[in-house]
DNA sequence: TTTTAAAGTTAGTCAAGGCTAAATTGATTT
DNA sequence: AAATCAATTTAGCCTTGACTAACTTTAAAA
């Protein structure tokens, strides 16, 4: 009768849930990613009082941020400097960018109000695997 | 010419993040009261080394979590005993439950493999909207 | 009934990601 | 050149959610 299987699967979710605990982890970093290089792209620049402002937090968070992203090699500043996107930063923004749009566009395409698509789009958006995504892409153009 | 625009609205995302933050906050809760509803339907009862069995996590995270819950309102427990949902827990389960039913259900239903399906409704359940939800429920019945 | 194993608790640590308040720097005006 | 103002940084605090290690309680076995 094959292996002893490992209990009912149903039961199995720590994976699940380890990924999930991963995901969070990026989930700030790829939002700042992207944003700086929107800022970038809008405004030729990146500055931290723009981030806090759009983000809706405090200068002081920012920085806090922003020293992380450095210490993880996605993005360079300089004291009371702009902040720019390394290579690994600007690839990954690239990507975040890219996921967003589908996820917009696929909620918009099933029926989702923009408004709405745009703000769940934005939760959504670092949940979803590489397969589903794929699947959203065909949905979208079909 | 209307009313002063604020400024260009891609730029207003801090709500969007405001919010994104809220629900943040809510996962573990939403998690954790769904797994124990879980728990007691299928063994009779949620022991925390159930929980951090299947959260893939240790006791005295168990512990902590669970104190908080105790403190919002969503379960009761008592030392060396079980845990148990109140009122305002078993509601917040049931909607998770369903939620998650939705969202699992309509990501089988485009296409996606029910293992991936099965993980990414797991992220992505906490960040849809009503309005979206409601969107996924009429895909599946068509 | 005593021993032992499993479950649960407590204490202490850490990083992330928020905050406020205060200090500093850079840029603009006077 | 000095004053001022906006932007940035620093310091210190908080909560969440993770951990390990050590301890206590409960339940089961001997």
């Amino acid at each position: 009768m094959g292996d002893k299987p490992t209990l009912n699967p149903r039961h199995n979710k720590a994976e699940v849930f380890a990924r999930l605990r991963d995901a969070h982890a990026r989930e700030v970093t790829e939002d700042y990613v992207e944003m700086i290089g929107d800022l970038i792209n809008e405004e030729g620049e990146a500055r931290s009082v723009a981030l806090a402002e759009r983000f809706g937090v405090t200068a002081a968070t920012v920085n806090n941020t922003i020293k992380r992203l450095e210490r993880d090699g996605f993005v360079t500043s300089r004291p009371y400097r702009s902040i720019f996107l390394t290579e690994k930063g600007e690839t990954l923004a690239k990507k975040c960018r890219d996921r967003h749009q589908i996820v917009y566009n696929f909620l918009v395409s099933i029926g989702v109000d923009p408004d709405t698509a745009e703000f769940d789009a934005e939760g959504i958006e670092h949940h979803v695997s590489e397969e589903t995504l794929r699947v959203f892409e065909s949905a979208i153009s079909s």
